[in-house]
DNA sequence: TCGGCATATCGATCATCATCAATCTATCCA
DNA sequence: TGGATAGATTGATGATGATCGATATGCCGA
């Protein structure tokens, strides 16, 4: 609001679900869809075992571990471990590949440093 | 998990609370406390209507907005855009300034820049 | 000093989320 | 074929969070 009786400059840009993700080019601020889906990503984010558990992947051998490597440092039960896994990966932060009985997790090439982009680019 | 009977080669770094958001140089994982500090951070990114107060804060003239210009444009009660400025302020990423009847927030300088290389240094 | 305005705080409510135990599915091996 | 193992799914529960109405605080102008 200005406090001199003018009218105030800001624009609301809002754009459908389909284009939430792609920043239209004379963007002032923020649409709601837009917010929702980037949410959406620091959501996934927003949580200490989900850190660790992205960290622990990074930091792996070949890129890549297995679930039964992420249950003990987290100190949280399978299922739990299980289920923080698949927000990462609904996330687009987490690839998920089955071999055998066990599933690889390896982080998405280039996921975390457009997440970071979205910062700079608020 | 090795799977082939060797012991696993992946070293958790446990920190105190007071250097959490200092990254020890020989880390290899982020510890428990540290990853509890980053998703605080990352908590306050994950709702649209901070996200979008963020961007409307950014885009203001002279970079600073006051509550009055933040509620109608989110279409959110007073009490609740206050609630969502003190979580930003208290993430360290609004700097909040009264000047006589009213409240102006600005972004903290860098704050979102060194926030997104916490990814890039995950 | 008083009334009005901007903002903050409080208390309650409803929704979302993290976690676990139990169970299900799929794969491997004997 | 049957048992064992890895991982996913389900259902329940306790905790956290978003929102609002009501109220409190603090500042300004008459």
């Amino acid at each position: 609001m200005v406090h001199n009786g003018g009218m105030t400059t800001l624009q609301i840009v809002e754009s459908t679900a389909a284009e939430a993700c792609c920043t239209p080019s004379g963007m002032q601020v923020l649409g709601a869809d837009e917010a929702q889906g980037k949410a959406q990503l620091f959501k996934a984010l927003a949580d200490p075992n989900r850190l660790r558990l992205l960290s622990i992947v990074k930091a792996s051998d070949g890129g890549e571990a297995c679930v039964c490597d992420l249950t003990e440092p987290l100190d949280l039960g399978q299922p739990t471990v299980s289920h923080h896994l698949k927000i990462l990966v609904d996330a687009g932060l987490l690839h998920r590949e089955k071999r055998g009985t066990w599933a690889y997790y390896s982080l998405v090439p280039g996921a975390l440093e457009r997440t970071a982009d979205l910062l700079s680019a608020l």
